[in-house]
DNA sequence: TACATTTGACCCTT
DNA sequence: AAGGGTCAAATGTA
């Protein structure tokens, strides 16, 4: 800890606070994409087809990749904000546990503290991906609870290995909707890496798992339509498997090395390196955010 | 019938 | 006490 060289800048006055900093690279966020509106615009003139066209595609790139920082950006800041201020607790209407069913479950009450499988101090948060598709990352995950989160206009989506069990692995992912544009973006957080070895060899094999009926050899389905049904829309997937399915999932055969076994390049590598960056300049600024 | 998902309840942290 | 994470019975689906 502290270990944090503040000599990479000229030595300022009074060091602005990590909210400021945070403030200044969505600032600096909003102006590139406003340059990047622009440059849309001046693109569209090109008479060449297939030249504007390519030029196109990578200012299409850019605005997502940098729409996507913002949107992390924002939604963090939006958490400390609505951590320090006491906003509006009131909400009138809901218990944390839900109550979204009218009938009443009989079920036993008598849980008493249970084993739980992590407690919250072990756990290792490694990365957090801004994606369109949170469904296609390869592994197989299975859906172990939901929940709303105050001040977020979707709910959570909570998923652990498919393998948690037969190979303790700890991988654990939350899924969170952030918008409702068009392609809507998930903001997915990956815990733990996988120390099971069952990624999906690859996309182009086309086969599916037969719905792994046997449990021993499954090797792995990707994420099932009913497990992004609720969160993730069904109208959206529903779409997609109309469209062929493929259609979101970007080309997952870069660098993938470099990234480690559990965080799936959901963006496109261009994408991916702008946020990394983003993120690390932010965490550098506001102190690691541990 | 087996397996996956849903969802209210429970537990832990803040 | 509130909010978030997890459990596990009920339910859905192939």
């Amino acid at each position: 800890m502290a270990m944090r060289p503040k000599s990479e800048m000229s030595p300022p006055p009074a060091p602005p606070s990590p909210s400021d900093q945070r403030d200044a690279v969505i600032e600096e966020l909003r102006k590139g994409s406003q340059l990047a509106e622009f440059l849309r615009q001046q693109v569209e003139l090109i008479p060449e087809d297939s030249r504007r066209d390519a030029a196109l595609a990578n200012v299409s790139d850019i605005t997502t990749a940098l729409a996507s920082s913002l949107s992390v950006l924002q939604s963090e800041k939006e958490q400390y904000s609505s951590s320090s201020s006491s906003y509006d607790p009131g909400h009138a209407s809901g218990p944390s546990g839900g109550g979204m069913r009218n009938g009443p479950v009989a079920r036993s009450r008598n849980r008493k503290a249970k084993h739980r499988r992590g407690t919250y101090g072990e756990e290792l948060p490694i990365k957090e991906i801004l994606t369109e598709a949170p469904e296609n990352d390869r592994f197989h995950w299975r859906k172990y609870g939901e929940k709303k989160i105050l001040h977020a206009d979707f709910p959570r989506l909570y998923y652990r290995c498919g393998y948690s069990d037969e190979h303790k692995c700890p991988a654990k992912k939350y899924v969170q909707q952030q918008n409702s544009r068009d392609p809507p973006m998930f903001l997915v957080t990956l815990i733990n890496d996988h120390t099971c070895d069952t990624l999906f060899p690859d996309e182009d094999q086309d086969q599916p798992p037969s719905s792994s009926s046997s449990p021993n050899n499954s090797q792995v389905l990707d994420f099932s339509k009913a497990s992004l049904s609720s969160a993730v829309g069904v109208s959206r997937l529903k779409k997609e498997e109309d469209a062929d399915m493929s259609v979101t999932v970007p080309s997952y055969n870069y660098t993938y090395d470099e990234l480690s076994s559990s965080s799936l390049p959901f963006l496109s590598p261009k994408q991916w390196e702008m946020e990394m960056e983003v993120k690390s300049l932010f965490r550098r600024h506001s102190g690691d955010g541990s």
